[in-house]
DNA sequence: GAGTTTGAAACT
DNA sequence: CAGTTTCAAACTC
């Protein structure tokens, strides 16, 4: 029974060491993390770890709002049950009726805790206190643990690593599924799952609380966005009730951002396997991955009715067939770097605001020079007013040339692979909407100083002025939020009328593949510029800030409202300097 | 608590 | 890389 090991044999023991982290090649390793490395193989799970998103200080009430859009752009990914010490799922701790548990035991019998069997082992920790015979994962047993610990490595080098990554998408919105949060991230091998239906814990993706995922290999899956099995498992009335508020609260933000990794995920295509129905795959990924017959046809069918779904008031526009999956209406919509787009252009707004207060404002005083000395010559304050304002709107405009320059980088990274966007840092122009300190680099920049080195005595304007200035700047970012929020909730109508429609003759004309009403490549990644934008061109001097045509895909919805005036055209986009058409 | 089922890990 | 075996957790009774 005892297998040979290639670990030195000792004294059979199940003593109870401390269940301390343990020290890999001199690098020492929580509990918490799995980055079990052995001496020279030691490698940086950082970059696993789920990125929180960024901490602000508290703003004026302008950046609430869009501290919650921040909170949606950013990574979201946190692990499934954060407060689980082990990285591993089967590691986490058991949880029920939503109180954590003592973190397991493991009951190894013939692994000597040496192997990945070993949960404790796998998660890099000493046994401690668990039932496991011929415990060799102790404090004891460190040379046999270490040569089990190169040997795993040997195997696997990412043996240690922790299996629940940031979806490369990343960013879905947390959801609350009784009590508990669905985590966006996915497992980095997937699952093989057979016969549980990826709904039990034997399967790796569902004990994480997470979706099967592309990487998934598993058979007759369950574990996708809008499963019902799922629904059923997870939703009870209450909790769906709960769930469904939350989403309608947050209709308009959350279910439209960064949604490309969400849902039934759009699945690479595998070895061996099509995407498309008819498969001649030998495994039928249709049997596989029911949702993954739902190919990415952005709206390219109707979805089936949901009925009794409350979800099913967001269907999207996905492909008819057996898949009862669901995206949110404005899912493809809205991406994480639109989010930092419009952070941008209301960045730009507040400073073209600050900028004509402090015009009127100059003028103003201005006029009341004039008035006392009508009579002095005043050219020469005239021509440094006029000096001091071409050089402030030189900073403005460069600020947000930078904003504009800034969002080109992110939109790159929404593209697959290792999407490192979640946890990128925000971009300044984003940021200056989120930090108090950049209240302070608005004042300056009200004062026309800021870039100038001119740090005279006069850098405020009046303190009348400044609150003025704040009162208007915030009118003028809420003004313009409340305008996208609008225009994103009527996107949502459209599209909804439009699958809706769309539904009613898919019923009559099924099979005849992807209608292609949004597959047009022609209008099919153009019309979301404007969304947030469109506005700023018309009120500022400044260029209108495009949005970043990365996936976003409006087709459906400027197809199905050619007139609707969210759609503009794009001059250019930032990422390659060309029209998109 | 014993037995069964399941799927990851390990092995061939 | 695929098939098989081993293993321990999850699950059932």
């Amino acid at each position: 029974m005892e297998q040979s090991e290639g670990v030195s044999k000792k004294a059979p023991q199940s003593e109870p060491s401390s269940k301390r982290q343990l020290d890999f090649g001199g690098v020492s390793m929580s509990s918490g993390s799995s980055g079990v490395l052995a001496g020279s193989q030691l490698r940086p799970v950082v970059q696993q770890l789920p990125m929180k998103p960024v901490v602000v200080q508290t703003p004026p009430i302008t950046q609430s709002l869009l501290m919650q859009m921040q909170a949606q752009a950013q990574v979201s990914h946190r692990p499934a049950k954060p407060e689980s010490p082990k990285a591993r799922p089967r590691q986490n701790p058991e949880v029920k009726d939503g109180t954590p548990k003592k973190q397991k035991q493991c009951n190894c019998k013939h692994s000597r805790c040496l192997k990945l069997y070993c949960e404790c082992f796998a998660s890099g920790i000493y046994c401690d206190g668990c039932n496991c015979v011929h415990c060799h994962n102790n404090v004891e047993n460190e040379p046999a643990r270490r040569e089990a610990v190169e040997s795993t490595l040997e195997r696997n080098p990412n043996a240690f690593r922790p299996k629940i990554a940031s979806s490369p998408h990343g960013t879905r919105d947390n959801r609350e599924e009784a009590g508990e949060v669905v985590i966006l991230a996915k497992h980095n091998k997937g699952c093989h799952c057979k016969k549980s239906g990826c709904l039990k814990k034997y399967c790796e993706c569902f004990q994480a609380n997470i979706l099967c995922s592309e990487n998934c290999r598993c058979m007759d899956c369950k574990n996708y966005e809008g499963s019902e099995e799922r629904q059923a498992l997870f939703h009870g009335d209450h909790a769906n009730n709960i769930a469904f508020m939350h989403q309608a609260a947050n209709a308009a933000i959350t279910g439209a951002i960064g949604s490309s990794g969400y849902g039934p995920p759009v699945f690479k295509k595998r070895k061996g396997q099509e995407l498309f129905f008819g498969s001649t795959a030998k495994d039928s990924s249709i049997q596989r991955h029911p949702q993954f017959q739902q190919t990415n046809f952005a709206g390219g069918a109707a979805p089936s009715s949901l009925p009794s779904n409350p979800d099913s008031g967001v269907s999207n526009c996905a492909p008819v067939g057996p898949s009862k999956s669901y995206r949110s209406l404005l899912e493809g919509l809205v991406q994480p770097a639109d989010l930092k787009e419009l952070c941008s252009v209301l960045v730009v707004y507040t400073g073209e605001t600050g900028k004509i207060i402090e015009d009127r404002n100059a003028m103003e005083k201005e006029a009341e020079d004039h008035k006392e000395n009508s009579l002095t010559s005043s050219n020469q304050e005239r021509c440094r007013s006029q000096r001091e304002f071409d050089a402030e709107r030189s900073v403005i405009v460069d600020r947000s040339s930078a904003s504009q320059t800034e969002k080109v980088i992110p939109a790159e990274s929404s593209s697959d692979g290792a999407d490192v966007s979640n946890g990128r840092p925000m971009s300044p122009g984003t940021l200056a909407l989120m930090c108090d300190e950049q209240d302070t680099v608005f004042a300056a920049s009200q004062s026309g100083v800021i870039g100038h080195g001119d740090n005279t005595s006069s850098q405020l304007p009046q303190g009348e002025g400044l609150t003025e200035t704040y009162v208007e700047q915030e009118r003028i970012i809420l003004t313009k939020f409340r305008d996208c929020l609008n225009k994103l909730i009527t996107l949502g109508q459209i599209k909804e009328r439009k699958c809706s429609t769309m539904a009613q003759t898919e019923s009559e004309d099924q099979i005849d593949g992807p209608s292609n009403t949004t597959a047009n490549g022609s209008t099919g990644t153009t019309n979301h510029q404007g969304l947030f934008n469109n506005g700023v061109a018309a009120h500022s001097t400044l260029p209108p800030v495009s949005m970043v045509p990365r996936t976003i895909n409006l087709a459906s919805v400027s197809a199905a409202s050619n007139n609707n005036n969210l759609q503009s055209s794009i001059p250019y986009t930032a990422e390659n300097g060309t029209s998109k058409q």
